[in-house]
DNA sequence: AATACAGTGGACTCATCAGTCCATTCGTAG
DNA sequence: CTACGAATGGACTGATGAGTCCACTGTATT
């Protein structure tokens, strides 16, 4: 199928995944239908089928994607850059600012838990997206070593592991308590603890 | 309603709220029905609209609270005697233990992000059990800062958030990708770098 | 023993929603 | 300009599941 797309069919499904994104994050995963989907995309079934012939689970599994896909590239050119402390606390800042302003409308949200538990093929996307987040963070902290602003013996994935579940349990409380007290504490918290490491040993 | 329950009465409800729980954590919020929890509670439709009038929604609320009830009392009594480093050791392997065990059957899935966001009630719910969890995180802080172990000047509601969030985020990976390194590098980290603000003022 | 009400059983209704099917239009290659 | 397949419209089906209703049973109180 994918390969036979004619230019408007492949803008046909680009509208299609982008509409029910957006229907996903406001109405929820739960309660989003494809008759939902089909107003805001100002499609008819048939157009959903013909793209996504497996049905909805296909369609959520797009989005994934698609939402995976934006996650991290939402976050650069900071996440790519962190070499100083200067980039790191900009990129804190931006990722706290995003956040804050998506409110409980989380597109990881989306992913996280709801779909990804039901179909195999959204918890792989998951998994791949949260292993090129704590890549992107471990390689940041190796940079700072290579600065030689953070000793060499720090253990990097473990770091970078533990940054990444603060981030994840910030935006997870955001997102069930409507506060971001959790998530700034936690990336405030986590980059000073990390900078501490350099000046313990230095 | 509640008042007027009989000792029967009082069984039947609380059997529907466990059997319910259970299939919550079995199934999902999204895809349990009611049907699943009659035949797991061996009730019928009419004694769940007695017990819960306002249906579905009212049971799910019930059920949160039955579940966030269990959270804390299940990491007792190490939670709840944070006053030296081995106590916090203590208690970070419970919980590690704790959530491996449970795999992706966690009954704070159900409530994070699924129950949570449709109905006030169960937000409330989240929101309150955050409260009582960071609150005893910081009461295990302000011990060690009483028995000299941790310096006076530390701000304990950053660092007992920051670690809630540690904790949530570390959950919220393994519940999503089946992997529990991170809750572990989370736990670890957190404690070794609050141990450290120790060390370097001490 | 009578009565009143909590507790229980289960059939029935009604709405919703994913998915099917066929008819029609559009776009392009020959 | 025609023929073919992609693209689209939308009615229809079937399943599912929440919630209603009424009849029946158990039990405690007077």
């Amino acid at each position: 199928m994918r390969g036979e797309l004619t230019a408007k069919g492949r803008a046909t499904r680009s509208r299609i995944v982008e509409g029910a994104a957006a229907v996903l994050r406001e109405r929820g995963v739960a309660s989003a239908t494809l008759d939902d989907i089909m107003a805001r995309t100002r499609t008819s079934k048939s157009q959903l089928f013909h793209y996504f012939p497996a049905g909805k689970d296909e369609l959520l599994v797009a989005v994934a994607q698609f939402e995976a896909d934006h996650v991290l590239e939402d976050q650069q050119p900071y996440l790519g850059r962190l070499d100083s402390w200067e980039a790191w606390e900009q990129w804190r800042d931006v990722v706290i600012e995003r956040y804050e302003a998506q409110g409980d409308e989380c597109p990881l949200g989306s992913l996280f838990l709801q779909i990804g538990r039901s179909t195999p093929g959204a918890r792989a996307i998951v998994i791949e997206l949260m292993r090129r987040w704590q890549e992107s963070l471990a390689a940041g902290i190796r940079s700072l070593q290579a600065n030689g602003r953070l000793p060499a013996g720090l253990d990097v994935d473990a770091r970078a592991a533990a940054l990444l579940a603060a981030i994840q349990g910030g935006v997870s409380i955001l997102l069930s308590t409507g506060r971001s007290t959790h998530l700034r504490a936690a990336l405030h918290q986590g980059i000073a603890d990390l900078r501490r490491a350099g000046d313990a040993v230095a």
